[in-house]
DNA sequence: AGCACA
């Protein structure tokens, strides 16, 4: 298969990132860019030696992580194209949730060993923590930073549906109240970075365009505004708009 | 290129 052989998972594996973008930066960027597949979970970039250039992000369903890994496969993110794939293992909040989080001696073994790879050799340095107060009962809840940095709005349905527009710099608005004015809603797309305009059509009340500077940027928009109440009854939609 | 959970 052409994810490389490796079965279908939760969580993607993210590679050929740009490593210039700071650690909370990309996690959040690539929090908003993917949420449009399903409920992510959590976000996991690490800028050590190792692991730079390289994420994960779990998802609360593998459609979202299988049409995450087709749809934005080479996607230009920060200038260079991402390579995606399933994660191998199966990621520590998804294990937690499941309840089968393993024991967290075998990971101290994982990064011993990635560690000794790394610089020559070694393995000392480590014997007071593995002997005494390291093993107090279980790993902290690990709802990630990210989840808490963002609370993502109640999804707009379709996790698991098949059919995911490519993103787009052009968001498309819809449930809008029919008296809403373009005025209103550039009040509300604004206020995010590399906002361009708002557009509506006369004759098609209920639905806009709003259009920024990049795919990151509306993704970030719609991530932010996606279930927004205009007014009680009116919660907007937003999705990519079709190229 | 590189598959972790600071």
């Amino acid at each position: 298969m052409l994810s490389g052989d490796i079965p279908p998972n939760q969580t993607i594996y993210i590679k050929n990132l740009n490593e210039k973008i700071k650690k909370e930066e990309l996690k959040r960027s690539l929090y908003c860019l993917f949420s449009q597949y399903g409920r992510i979970l959590d976000v996991v970039a690490l800028k050590t030696p190792r692991l730079r250039g390289q994420a994960w992000v779990a998802f609360l369903e593998v459609a979202s992580a299988s049409n995450a890994v087709r749809q934005m496969q080479n996607f230009p993110f920060y200038d260079k194209p991402m390579r995606i794939q399933y994660a191998k293992t199966k990621s520590d909040c998804i294990a937690e949730a499941e309840g089968t989080l393993a024991p967290k001696e075998k990971k101290r073994k994982q990064e011993d060993k990635a560690e000794r790879k790394r610089r020559g050799d070694e393995g000392q340095q480590y014997a007071t923590e593995n002997g005494a107060a390291a093993e107090n009962g279980g790993r902290t809840v690990s709802i990630s930073d990210v989840n808490t940095v963002m609370q993502a709005p109640s999804r707009h349905g379709n996790s698991n549906a098949q059919e995911a527009a490519a993103p787009n710099n052009i968001l498309f608005i819809e449930n809008l109240p029919h008296e809403t004015t373009s005025d209103m809603l550039e009040l509300l797309f604004k206020q995010f970075a590399g906002f361009r305009e708002v557009r509506m059509i006369d004759a098609k009340p209920g639905i806009a365009f709003v259009e920024y500077e990049d795919d990151i940027q509306s993704s970030v928009a719609m991530q932010a505004l996606q279930g927004f109440k205009v007014t009680p009854q009116n919660a907007i939609a937003i999705t990519f708009a079709k190229k």
